[in-house]
Order: structure tokens, then C-alpha cells, then sequence
DNA sequence: CGATGCGTTGATAACTTTCAAATTTAGTGG
DNA sequence: CCACTAAATTTGAAAGTTATCAACGCATCG
């Protein structure tokens, strides 16, 4: 232990003058308000749309959380830097997903656009003022948050599996999530995958290589899979 | 994979006049209101007692929800059967813990009483209904939901850890979390610790052997454990 | 065209599990 | 309370899985 080198991202900080205090740009009431929940309808209103260009920090761990983000186009990753240098990625969002709600003062992960991402940011305590008079916004945040917790429940039971299941498991999922048909468009890198799954990229490339050895999956470029036997995947994936 | 034997544990099914509509027992209003939360203190007044014999089941997965849980003396697991057989504890619930919030229908999880456990079980309606009309009782309830996704958040954090990391970083968070001096009393068996690391009891049962001949802990009896050296222990942690 | 980053492949080492058996502890009935 | 039985825990040896170290291929970009 102790062993691995400190950084393997390397994450280009955006000009601080357009990181902080959001400027009021375009307001964001388009593509994603097709009949949305009454939050997201919300957020959309009060929000500021924003753009950080792909492997910029988003926020960083400890920061004060003051803003709730929701992924407009492109999609992000959060994670933290364990002790050892490793890094640890908690999640990632694509577009409709809401990011950065904390419960405490500072962010517990960091966030990062994995491509370019345009988000809509909203003030917390603006969020939280809503909800103080609004018994369907507060439901809702109460609701966004048990989705979250679902969804790291879930993240745990996947790292108790075998390195071939947790890499099935997150094919499906993300073929899923992106609402994909056969063909999945990875926006993230070999190592964002191993550093969620909890192995090296070395073992996520063979595992690849294995499934498509056995004709489960097609790799015609290293961000698209193809799904060849979802019922084959299913049997995989524990 | 597919190969484990299909159950290690044999929960007594509570006989059910018991388990179901829990009868008017005592009122629950003593040790635990020291100085507590307005939750808390809105639980043990709406709230009904209820005693759960050891190995006896709480509530099973996919149950209807329709109770919230707050331990008083004793302890519980939160646990999933995986499809391969194998279970994965999700959490233990000590004196003053709230478990079995839901945010769907049903349960996420199955509880058990791991010692002979006192509970107080409030309606979750009733909860959802107070927290409609009163802004700090929601508040209360959406922080509680938060506690739960970081302490989920650090179960992700620990199955990534080395065997020997995971041991010691469960000790050290038991230890803080029961309150102990240097000895730590633990409610739960080799499986469950094992169910809830990701490892066998096995690897459980060496590793602990280990920090033993490291001079970091002592292990009197199998359920107590006397941190020798918690400086190691903490450089030990990752 | 060379440098650079990302991904793949190979060989070996480290770690954890599996299988088996011994030992200790806990529970039960007399 | 003791003896007996079952369950839990520990220990050992071997096998399996994943990580590590190293090299190579490929694409992108200046």
C-alpha cells in the first residue's frame, strides 16, 4: 500500500473568473423539458446554463457546496483522491442527471466534465428556500436524493463482483442510462471506467477483449461497444 | 461464478402476529431524548416499541416500506442475497440509528436483528405527513437521508481498500461509532463483518490474527476486540 | 514526421479465495 | 453444573483472480 503514483488525471482548471460566480448567461429551457417533474422545471427557470470544456474541474472536494448542477449536454464524473494516490470515481452523469446536492457545507467528491458539458446551475439555499414553502419541491429533493442513494447502494453490490461481472454490469447500465439500442457511446476513458469498477485498465481491456472473444460484445472503436448478446451479458453479469 | 452455496444464515422468522401490526407496546421515551433532534424526539412520541429476538428478520426485501426504524438497544444488518447465493451486508444499525427509510415502495434491503434488538417503529406515512406541515422535521428527514448516502458513499470507499484496510478502517469506524474506549464490543459474528467487507471470514479471521501478532490489536474473545495502537492502526487504514 | 497519450497484450507477482481440517466457543439436556 | 453436540472461528495448503511491470500498436496533433 502507499504505493501507486499521485495523479493520473489531469484535470485543466478553468479560468477562475468563469468558474465562480456563474454569470448570467443563456437561460436553459429546451430539449429537457419535455414534460419533466416539477424540480427540474424549477432548476431550469431559476438556473444559469454553463459550459466547461471537456476534463475541466467542475467543483472540488471541500468546496462549499452552494450550487446543485443538472447535465444539460455532455456528461461528468465525480470522484476523490484516495490516500494512496488512487483515484476513485463515484459516479457518472450524462444529460437529465442532477449533480453537487450535498447535505453538508463542502462537496464530498470533486466533479469534472468528461467532454465538453453545458449544466445548469442553481443556488442550493435558492433550492432550499423553494422547498421551505413548496411541499412537492421538497418532496422532489427528498426524492432526488433516495434516487442517489439508490443508485451508490447499487454501486456497491457492484464492486463485490468479479471483474468480468462488474464490466458487464456496467455495460448494461450504461446502455441503459443513455437510452442506447445495441450501440453504446462510451464518453468516458479506459481508466475513468477502471477507476468506478475498482480495477486497473489493464483488467477492464481484457475483460473487453474476452467478451468479445466470445462474441458477447463488438469493440469497433474504444469508446463503442456493440452489444451483440444481451442475453449472454445477463448471464454474465451476476 | 454461480457457485456459492445458496444461504449462511438462518433467519428465525419472528412468528408473525408478532412481526406484522405492531401491537400498542410501551411508549419508548427514556435513555435515547437526551438533548436529540426534533426527529428523534417526534419518533419516540409517535413511535411503538417492538423487541426482535437475535436472527430474527425485521423486514425483508421488497416488503412494503411502510415503517421507519430506529434501534434503542441491540443491533441490526441490512442485507442483500446476491443471485450467486452470496449475501452482501449493506450496513449495521447501532442504538440511536434510523433505518428502513424508503423513498419507493418497497424495501431495499432485508434487516435483521443481529443481538436481541428494541426498536421503535413509526409510519412512514405519518413521518411524510408531519415533515409536509413542519420545515424542520423535513429538513431532519432529507439529513438523515444524506448521513445514509455518505455512509454508503464510504462503503464504496472501503471495498476499493486492500483486505488488511478494510479490517482495520471497520474496526476503527466501530470503535468511534460505539462510543468505545480501546475495546470494541462487536454485535456481529466473523460471517457478517466478512459479508459486509466483501471478503471471506477466512481472509477476516487472518488478517485480524495478523494485526494481532503486529501488536496493533488485541482479540481476548472473537466478538472483543482491544485497539492496542491506533496510530498504527490509522496509518494502516489507506 | 516525431512526440504524446491511450489502449492492448504478455509475463510474472501479489493477494484473496477455496477447500480441508483442527480448535475453540456456545448452546442444550440431563 | 457438567457433558455433549453443534456452531463459529482459526489455521494450513493450493488454486484462482487481479495487479503490476513492461512492451507494443495506434491514432492524434503540432
Amino acid at each position: 500500500m502507499f504505493s501507486q503514483p499521485a495523479v493520473r488525471t489531469d484535470p485543466i482548471r478553468y479560468p477562475v473568473s468563469t468558474r465562480t460566480a456563474p454569470p448570467a448567461q443563456s437561460r436553459a429551457s429546451d430539449d429537457l423539458s419535455r414534460g419533466v417533474n416539477p424540480l427540474t422545471r424549477a432548476m431550469q427557470m431559476m438556473g444559469t446554463a454553463m459550459s466547461f470544456p471537456r476534463n475541466t474541474e467542475i467543483f472540488g472536494e471541500n468546496e462549499p457546496a452552494d450550487y446543485v448542477y443538472q447535465v444539460i449536454s455532455g456528461s461528468v464524473r465525480t470522484y476523490k483522491i484516495l490516500n494512496d494516490g488512487r483515484r476513485q470515481v463515484a459516479g457518472f452523469y450524462l444529460p437529465g442527471d442532477i449533480f453537487g446536492l450535498e447535505f453538508a457545507e463542502g462537496h464530498t467528491f470533486s466533479a469534472e466534465a468528461i467532454a465538453d458539458t453545458k449544466a445548469i446551475l442553481v443556488k442550493r439555499s435558492a433550492l432550499m428556500a423553494l422547498a421551505t414553502g413548496n411541499a412537492t419541491i421538497s418532496r422532489e429533493l427528498l426524492a432526488i436524493t433516495g434516487r442517489e442513494l439508490r443508485r451508490v447502494q447499487d454501486h456497491v453490490l457492484l464492486l463485490v463482483k468479479s471483474a468480468q461481472e462488474r464490466v458487464v454490469t456496467f455495460l448494461l447500465e450504461m446502455a441503459e442510462r443513455a437510452r442506447a439500442g445495441i450501440t453504446v457511446e462510451l464518453p468516458m476513458s479506459r481508466q475513468d471506467i477502471a477507476d468506478y469498477l475498482g480495477l486497473t485498465i489493464e483488467t477492464v481491456s481484457r475483460t473487453l477483449t474476452g467478451l468479445e472473444s466470445a462474441a458477447a460484445i463488438e469493440v469497433p472503436t474504444s469508446r463503442r461497444i456493440v452489444l451483440r448478446n444481451r442475453s449472454a451479458l445477463r448471464q454474465l453479469n451476476g
